[in-house]
DNA sequence: GGCAATTTTGCAACCGGTTGCAAAAAGCGC
DNA sequence: GCGCTTTTTGCAACCGGTTGCAAAATTGCC
């Protein structure tokens, strides 16, 4: 079917080497013969083939991507992202969904029959070990958006989700509030537990300012609704954090619904800050999340792996900064 | 760095077909030697190299997943199914971003390097030559949310586009609108011409009702936010079908925000039915677009073609059904 | 033009697998 | 145990490239 470089090298009198030559940069051949071999490719429309390069260079430019946030609309602009930075890199991303997959040996295993030069593991939910579990496979990995370690065993990128947790407090605290609450995300996410801890650390320091906290099951605009309605039904607190700005979104149209309005009687404050948090019927006060800058520096840490595998874990933390919309009030 | 075939054949003394056999399935070898040969494999932590025999068997199981709609939160959903049904086949998507690509022969040139067995096109604002160009290069290729064609040159798997104008027309005359507006995407995309026919042809059967119609510059919550705004300064119609949901509701924003109100003053109709559209403060009366079958439908095809790529060119429509809401008055 | 240093080229082996073919082994009936 | 058929196995060539090495060609200098 394709055309090889064998018919090439026939059809320009050369050898075979001198055809590979000519599309190898780096490699020596004279101008004479690039010509020459040029020629016969265009007439022929050949192109290399890249899987049986990578055959002896051990180099695929393969760059596994495996994530499990298929429901939260920033994870599109994520996909948007890493799918164009690794392009421009003239890596090619392999996609893997991981949503209902527990074990991370099938992936790992799939991705090495694939030759992948390395992985990127996109997820705020997934633990730890899904990351080691590569790069105890021998292959370079990047947790994005994973969580921050004081010990890394793989290189990480992402938000310090306690601070995130201590700033959201701070700043109901600012705003004069006196009952806040903690909406998180599911219980068992390691995302969800750093900004609980973050959230209450900061409240332990203002003994009079109540603060209360609960669960939602997904990282969803329905298990938020589900949640912040009953709250509302048990008395609620005076202004929530939300884990995240799709549960932000859902609490507020519980809100809507009840017949209350945010900020006048109840005020939200968001994480992420997704473009949908900025639409005018929305609106939401969040912080935000320099997702542009986490996947940039994950593709550069990528990048810098495929040359040095054997890098040092490194961790990176980018800090986050609140956008203040209209869903808090205004404050003393 | 990774274990070969050859080290386990030499584990386990035997030839290196021998193992190549225990590996492929529909080899024929006795139970004693695949006995053997798992033994040595599984103390090696051996798996085949999926690139490497690709190279004979010319299969890659790799599926080149091509788009450029990585701004409306309905193709996350499409990625999701996407690659899950692949990964179910046995499939491996990779996914090429042609945000900033205008020309197909770039990414012809690099999934025919990367010896995709298939292209599945996920877009409906690229062009039919997109497709076509990936079948021209000998690649089996599935355009989903294509446009349909009488004359198809490659698969089409998606809705009459037509007909949903027809569709959204004939709800807002049942409804009892006398002035009724199309206000569609960006108006070079097919998807907005097929619609706006559609709609403009059911309307001319009623003279009496006035239709008028524009567009936005995008298929995005400002275009659509911003263009509202305009028409709103501009005497607006009773009623408005809009290219797409993410469309609708920014012209939803645009209405309250105008101190308007939804369905009373001006009604609503998207197309999609994303996830959002059901949210309690949104809750889009829309077309739903049966993504899901659109999906699995293109993913049958692409795997009917991986096993005879001459197969005759063929598009499959799917229908579609208005979900109501409450973005319309109730009608007579 | 002659010689040494440098560049370009082709040979052949290799990357990690698969597969047609023939030899070896196993199974079968007597 | 023998001859015949069927199954299993290994050899060797091949898939489409790359690359170390040595031979051939070119270059530079006197």
């Amino acid at each position: 079917m394709a055309v090889t470089l064998k018919e090439v090298a026939e059809r320009a009198g050369v050898s075979r080497s001198a055809v590979s030559r000519t599309f190898t940069d780096g490699a020596s051949v004279s101008d004479k013969m690039r010509r020459k071999v040029e020629k016969a490719a265009k007439e022929l429309g050949y192109s290399p083939n890249a899987l049986a390069s990578s055959l002896t260079t051990g180099r695929t430019k393969l760059i596994g991507l495996v994530s499990n946030n298929f429901h939260n609309p920033i994870f599109l602009e994520v996909f948007d992202l890493f799918t164009r930075g690794l392009q421009d890199r003239g890596l090619r991303p392999l996609l893997v969904n991981l949503t209902d997959e527990t074990d991370p040996e099938n992936s790992v295993r799939m991705l090495r029959q694939y030759s992948v030069d390395g992985v990127v593991v996109a997820s705020s939910t997934l633990p730890p070990e899904f990351a080691k579990a590569f790069r105890d496979a021998g292959v370079p990995v990047v947790h994005s958006f994973g969580r921050a370690s004081s010990a890394p065993q793989v290189h990480v990128v992402g938000i310090d989700n306690v601070e995130c947790g201590r700033m959201a407090a701070r700043e109901l605290v600012r705003r004069g509030y006196t009952h806040v609450g903690f909406m998180g995300g599911p219980e068992g996410a390691s995302s969800t537990q750093d900004r609980y801890s973050g959230f209450m650390a900061e409240m332990s320091a203002h003994p009079d300012i109540k603060a209360s906290h609960s669960f939602a099951d997904a990282y969803s605009f329905d298990a938020g609704r589900r949640e912040m309605l009953r709250l509302l039904k048990n008395g609620p607190a005076q202004a929530y954090f939300c884990g995240d700005d799709v549960l932000s979104i859902g609490a507020l149209s519980a809100i809507d619904d009840s017949g209350l309005s945010c900020p006048d009687n109840i005020g939200i404050i968001g994480l992420n800050d997704m473009e949908m948090a900025q639409w005018e019927n929305i609106d939401l006060t969040t912080i935000h999340q320099p997702i542009r800058q986490i996947v940039t520096s994950s593709i550069e840490l990528m990048v810098a792996m495929l040359d040095d595998p054997e890098r040092y874990p490194e961790t990176r933390i980018f800090p986050c900064s609140i956008v203040e919309r209209g869903t808090l009030k205004p404050g003393i």
